[in-house]
Formats: C-alpha cells, structure tokens, sequence
DNA sequence: GCAAGGTC
C-alpha cells in the first residue's frame, strides 16, 4: 500500500481525485479523512503536527531563572495527536511514502515531521518527496511520474527558525513579564516579529507626538469660459528654488498680497494648456497581501478578511487564500475560468464582455513563487443563499480581481490648464476617463472626473470667487492595518499566513488600541526597553539575518548547530547586560501600565482618576489617592473600557468607549455621564449596605436607554434589581410591607399596569425563571463564565441567541465558534 | 501564561 501525505485534508481529497480518476473512497479514522483507490491512500495533515518547547521542569516562570531557557533542550512534542496517530497506524502497513506536503521551506519542514513519524514505527519503507505548485491534473500527474527525495537541508533551516524563535521570544518574554510583575495573562510579550511590528507603529507615533504644526495659505479661484460650460477651480501656485511648482505659502503677507492681486481683477489670461494620455494598467493577481488590501479598502478588517476568504476556500469557491504568488500558472486557463460565469445574473455580464476580447493576456506581479497559485476563482459560484452577504462581497472581489486581471487597460485623458494674472498664476488639472477599460469589471478603484473645458492659450478667461485658505502642515497619519501588512511584506517580516494574526496579537496583549492602531504606553515602554537592551529583537534585521543563516543551511554552507549557537551566544551577551537593570526596567513598564489606565485629574484630590476593575469583575473608575480619596465614578456594565484621545474640555479627563462587539459605544466623559445621568427618585434602603453604609435604592437610567434600580453606592455596592424597558415610571405612595419600599406603576400604552415593589417583582420573576429553566446555562457545555461573554455580547436568553447570526456571534464572543452557536441553535 | 509557523 503507498501511503501519500499532504499538508492538509483539502489537499488530499483534491490529489486523490486527480491521481485516482475520481474513484477514490473516503473514510474517517481517529477522526482524520482518508482517502483510499487501487492500493494507494492520501491523508492530509493539518500543518505541523509536532511543535518544539522546552522540558516541563522549565515551565514554572517564577522557579527558572529566563536566561537559564537560553541553553535548555529543544524537544519536539506531538501537537496533533490524533493526526500523529493515524499517521503511525497507516504507516506500519504502508510499502512506500509519498510526502506531498507545500512547495515552500515549512511544508518542506513538515514534510520532515511526517517522514521522522514514518521512520519511527517503519525503519525500512521507501520514503519519497513530490512537489508541484498548483493542485491541477497536469502538474500533480507530472510531479508523480518523477518523485524527488526530501531535502533535510531546507527543513533543517526551518528547525533552526524555530528554535531561534522560541528560545529569544520566551526568554525574553519571560525577563519582561517578571520584572514588571506581569504574570497570568497580562504576560508583556516580545518576539522576531511582533516586536518589530509594533516598533513601525510605535516609531509613527513618536513622529506624530514630536509633530510641530506650521501654517500656510493656499488660494483658489473659479474661472469661466465666455461660452455656456461650467466654470472650473483653479488654485495658485508659483515655482520654489528647486524650480518645482508649489501651491503652498509659508508666509502670510505674501498670501495676502496674492489674494489681493487676484480679487482685484476679473479676468486672467491663460499662458498654457497640455493635454496627454495616460494608460492606465489593470492591477496584477491577489497574493494574500494585496487581497487584504483591497478587502481593507471596502471595509473588512484584515482578520475578518482572511476569515472570510478561508471560508470561501474551505466552500470551494475561491483558491488557497494564504499565498505569495502573483503570477497565473500556466495551466490556468482565463477564458475556460470566464466561461463559468457567463450567465450569471450579476457576474455573467463582466465575463461576456471579457470573453469578447481577441487575446486574453493576464498581468503578472513581480513576485511568482512555488507555493500556490494567486488567489482566484475556482469557477464554483455560490447562490446567494448558500453565504452571508459580507461572503458575497468578499467573493465577488475575488471574481473581479480575477477580470479586472484580464481586461483591457484604461486611459485617461488629462489637461492642464494654467493662467495668468500679472505675475500671479493659476492652474486647473482636468482628467477624463476616455477608455474605461478594467474599472468596467472592477469598480473597486476611484474613476472620479474633474471638469476643466478645452480652452485655447491667450483665450481670457473671466475669474471669480478667489479664496484664500490658512491651513496647518498635519502629522504623518497612522498605518492602517492593511498598509502594516504591507510594510511587514516590504520588510520580509513574517508571513503571508501569520501577518494578520501578528496583528490580532498587538491587539491581544494590550499593545495597540482602536482602528488604525494606535499604541499603548505600555507598547512604548516595551519597545524602549528592547531598543536600550535587545536591539535585534525589535528591528527587522534580526529577520533578514535569519533568512541568511536559513539560506546557508539549505545551500549545505552552514549547518543548524552553527546557527543557533551563534544566535545563543548573542542572547547570552544581552542577557548579561540585562541583569542590572532589572528593577528599573520593571519600574518603567508598570508606571507605562498605569499611564493607560490614567484619565485625568480626580475631581475632589487632583490626584489621577484610574481605570480600575472591581472584584467582581466590572469596571469603574477610582482615584489613584485611594484609600485616601475614595472618589469613584461609574462606568456601563457592558463591554471593556478603552480610554479615548479625546478629552472633555469641562473637566479635562479622557472619553471612554466601551467595546462589546458590534454594541461597542461611546460612553463620553464618565464625569459629565454621571453628573447628567440624574439618579431618579430614592426609594429606600439598600437591603445589601443600607445598614452598614447607608446605601439607597434609586432609579437609575443608564447610557443605553435601559433602568435599572440600584445601590447609591454603585461600584462599591452593586446591588441592583432590573425594570421594564418602555413606559413610564410612577412611583406610588403604597409601601410594600415587607420591604419598605414603595410600589411601582408603569404607563405605556393604553393601560397603566402595576408592577409593585421591585423586590417582590424581581423574587417572582427568578421563581418563573428556575421553573421554565428557560436559561441559557441549560445548553450543552455553558457554564457561568460563558453566560457572562455571551451576555456582554447583548445575549441573555436563549431567544436572543435563536435570532442572532452565529458568524457575528462568534466575532464578538471570545473562545466560541460559529458551529457551536448553530448546535445550541439547532438544540435550543 | 513564553515565539512563529503551519492549518481550521
């Protein structure tokens, strides 16, 4: 029996189908597909399935001294142990092994994993390497009919990666995290990627904090044709000491003298027109990179972009999302591709018009590698009830990249008009889509006109309307997460697959915030503290070095101990000059974990407010005096609080927004909130501290609209009893006699209804509540804590977990799948 | 509780 392996299930199925003529049998072992004809089976992988660490008796950070990781052994564990275990089982009876893993460094690294997991339960079966960089007929028939060895030397050079990788990132992360006492889950991370990454954004906001605005003018006027066309803007400029034209004026006489000159007259003569065309060139394949891009620019984040497109690929609709390539196989065949779209409803049109063309001739990018093939279309349309809407905007970017690929150019016209008033001069650059070319089938780029009429030199033109503008020079603005990805791409900082989860990363460790990113004080202080100690891991070069040494190792000039002996040495050295300065660098990072939590001055103190976290769990903000100063504001019970750069101007401190997911909202300055939030009318005791601390019950109403009774004490005392949602709230003169507190009517609609003392009515309502059990605990493997993230969500009953969409769901809510959500569904 | 790299 020869057993084929490949890197993942996709793989196998699709290689069996080829090189079994579509006969193959599958079944399912231990979980894990196999794919079985004529003596031959094929299972995929799922990427690694062994990882490196170090020994158990290094895990305890507190008892291992970080340094001490540097020279500790390196052990390969099974990660995936089902995988692990089919593999074995298939292997003993297998008479020769083909590894079919990706064409690229990792799959040849993998392919070793597997190989090394065939030799330990097989020692003599012949094992043999297949490479191809599409899964089509024609190269996979090929890559079979002349197998080639493994390349030891290319996996090793992914060894070395991997092992470089995790001694520098863990130690390091490690001495970090204890000297700022930061364990648990608040460890401070540092890695060969992730730290350079957050050193491009934190370098951009350096710039932005030390930006110095500058003022400048700009003057614009309106001239006109003496015919019936519109009149066009024209906007000054004159020629600076390097002889280039400049619309910006430094200095403000000079810009009013300007506007003098030009109010002063109602005419300008014009001195110059140019006129020429300019070709405009259809964008080249998706790699993941420019997918993401071009995703970004129709608003997906690039998480939820590549989320997508893999869904898109597991479905069969669109090709291998994780990709370098920018260049079609050659077995790609445009006009067959074209033919599965003709008449489609809404695509069919574009690929009629496509197919209509003489020659079809793809652009090509710069970069063809052997991985996989650009990202495309597989000719698999999915009807648009089979995917959400976002699946079908996601997809049909795939598809009209692919066109726009194999249409025609655009040209565009410019022209170019410039006008004289004495010395003054003005010009108006017009442009005009004259062949609209690939914008027909893509209309994801801007094709935006600007009027300028055809005017011949010494026609007088009538001017009007002059504008003078004062402006400010604007700091450099922030990388968006698409251009990050990109400038990671540039740099060769990591990979197509991991960039956007180095993101999610920042995101995670409380290093960067918000939308483009913006960096935490916390992220600046851990990219000082790299820069003064470990330079290397924060700058991009620790990476070049690496794919050097990487390169050495699969040309055989270099061997992996050679590498990572040396790359140990240079750790050992940062290592010894870090010793001493332990306690100032653990002071820094936890005065910069404060600074993010800082919102301004304490009202009653002017010491600093904080962000704080109760006991329970929620949020509120205290004084950093306390317990001196035991002022305390209260923040909304949904979602994280994230401090905004906005500031209140009446009271100087920060604006907070509480992210929840999609029910993320702005909750302003916490002081104004709690001054215009206007408690309602006290009703009576606190049963929880009303004797203790003198605690009231009032009616509160909340920066969502909702009510609730509650402590006066709130964060302190969180005692609180909900109320209906509409209506308004009577509060009558009746006392309950058990409670003391008085009864509530509430009028909405026609007829007022009586809800009596909240106490009672909330008792009642827990008492129908355990007896329907209608509760969302009563699901399949949900425990409190779940609850708890659901409710954050704006889910609270299993109603409004029927009518949510799981893939939102599943966005918002940390830890559970869009799948599970579905079983609950189906089981609710 | 560390990294980065596969894949889901």
């Amino acid at each position: 029996m020869e057993l084929i392996i490949t890197e993942k299930d996709n793989a196998a199925r699709r290689i069996a189908d080829i090189l079994s003529g579509g006969t193959y049998d599958s079944s399912r072992e231990n979980g894990v597909n196999v794919y079985e004809w004529g003596g031959k089976r094929c299972v995929g992988l799922s990427g690694h399935v062994v990882g490196v660490d170090f020994p158990s008796e290094y895990s305890d950070w507190r008892d291992v001294e970080p340094a001490e990781l540097i020279d500790a052994d390196v052990e390969k564990t099974a990660t995936k142990e089902n995988i692990v275990a089919t593999l074995r089982i298939l292997s003993r009876k297998a008479t020769r092994v083909t590894i079919a893993t990706d064409y690229d460094r990792e799959g040849e690294l993998i392919g070793k994993e597997a190989y090394e997991i065939v030799r330990d339960v097989n020692e003599d079966v012949p094992i043999q390497r297949v490479r191809f960089s599409s899964i089509t007929e024609n190269e996979v028939q090929s890559a079979f009919d002349e197998p080639d060895e493994l390349d030891f030397d290319l996996a090793a050079a992914g060894e070395a990666r991997q092992i470089i990788d995790l001694i520098w990132g863990a130690s390091l992360t490690r001495f970090l995290s204890l000297s700022a006492g930061q364990l648990g889950n608040d460890f401070i991370s540092v890695g060969r990627v992730q730290s350079p990454t957050l050193k491009l954004i934190v370098d951009r906001e350096r710039e932005i904090e030390a930006f110095d605005p500058e003022s400048y003018w700009e003057l614009f006027a309106d001239l006109e044709k003496d015919d019936d066309t519109d009149a066009f803007e024209a906007q000054y400029f004159y020629r600076d000491e390097d002889d280039n034209e400049a619309e910006r004026v430094w200095e403000e006489a000079v810009a009013d003298e300007v506007y003098d000159t030009l109010s002063s007259h109602d005419s300008a003569t014009v001195v110059d027109v140019t006129r020429r065309t300019r070709t405009d060139t259809p964008p080249t394949p998706f790699n993941t990179t420019q997918f993401i891009r071009a995703a970004s620019s129709i608003g997906y984040t690039a998480k939820r972009a590549m989320s997508i497109a893999e869904e898109l690929y597991t479905a069969g609709y669109v090709t291998y999302p994780r990709t370098d390539n920018t260049v079609y196989p050659d077995d790609l065949e445009p006009e067959e591709l074209l033919d599965d779209f003709v008449g489609h409803s809404t695509l069919g049109e574009s690929a009629e018009s496509l197919l209509e063309a003489d020659e079809i001739v793809p652009t090509e990018g710069d970069e063809e590698t052997t991985d996989h093939p650009p990202i495309h279309p597989t000719g698999e349309i999915p009807t648009r009830g089979d995917v959400s809407d976002d699946e079908w905007e996601i997809f049909e970017l795939v598809v009209r990249r692919f066109f726009a690929t194999v249409a025609d150019a655009a040209v565009w016209e410019h022209l170019k008009v410039v006008a004289e008033v004495d010395d003054y001069r003005l010009k108006a650059n017009g442009k005009r889509l004259v062949e609209p070319g690939y914008h027909e089938v893509y209309p994801y780029f801007s094709t935006t006109e600007n009027f300028v009429p055809d005017v011949d030199e010494g026609e007088e033109l009538s001017l009007s309307g002059v504008e003078l503008e004062e402006k400010e020079t604007q700091p450099p603005r922030r990388y968006g997460q698409s251009r990050l990805i990109e400038t990671m791409e540039d740099l060769g900082v990591g990979t197509k697959s991991t960039r956007h989860d180095i993101l999610e990363k920042l995101y995670d460790r409380g290093y960067v915030e918000s939308d483009p990113p913006r960096p935490t004080r916390l992220a600046m202080a851990v990219v000082e503290a790299a820069e003064e100690y470990a330079d290397r891991v924060v700058s991009e070069g620790m990476t070049a070095q690496l794919e050097r040494d990487m390169d050495a190792i699969a040309q055989g000039e270099a061997t992996l101990d050679d590498v990572t002996d040396e790359s140990r040495e240079m750790l050992e050295e940062i290592f010894a000059n870090l010793a001493e300065s332990r306690e100032d660098i653990g002071d820094h990072l936890r005065k910069s974990l404060k600074d993010d939590k800082r919102l301004g001055p304490c009202p009653e103190c002017g010491e600093d407010l904080l962000v704080r976290r109760s006991r329970h769990g929620s949020h509120f903000i205290g004084c950093d005096g306390y317990p001196d100063c035991e002022y305390t504001l209260p923040l909304p019970s949904t979602g994280k609080p994230l401090i905004m750069e906005r500031e209140c101007e009446e009271h100087g401190l920060n604006e907070i927004k509480m992210l929840a997911g999609r029910q993320t909202f702005v909750h302003g300055c916490p002081l104004c909130k709690a001054e215009d939030a206007g408690e309602g009318p006290i009703l009576g005791d606190c049963p929880d501290c009303g004797d203790e601390h003198g605690g009231e019950l009032a009616i509160k109403t909340l920066q969502s609209g909702s009510r609730l009774v509650g402590c006066t004490r709130y964060p302190d005392c969180e005692y609180s009893l909900p109320l209906p949602r509409r209506g308004d709230i009577e509060v009558t003169d009746d006392h309950c006699e058990e409670h003391g507190l008085p009864e509530l009517v509430i009028h909405s609609g026609d007829e007022p209804w009586e809800l009596g003392c909240p106490i009672c009515n909330y008792q009642e309502f827990q008492a129908r509540e355990s007896e329907t059990g209608s509760d969302l605990e009563a699901l399949d493997g949900v425990g409190a804590k779940t609850v708890e993230k659901l409710a954050n969500a704006g889910i609270e009953s299993i109603d409004d977990l029927s009518e949510a969409d799981p893939d939102a769901v599943a966005d918002d809510v940390e830890g559970v799948s869009a799948d599970r959500i579905r079983t609950w569904q189906a089981n609710a």
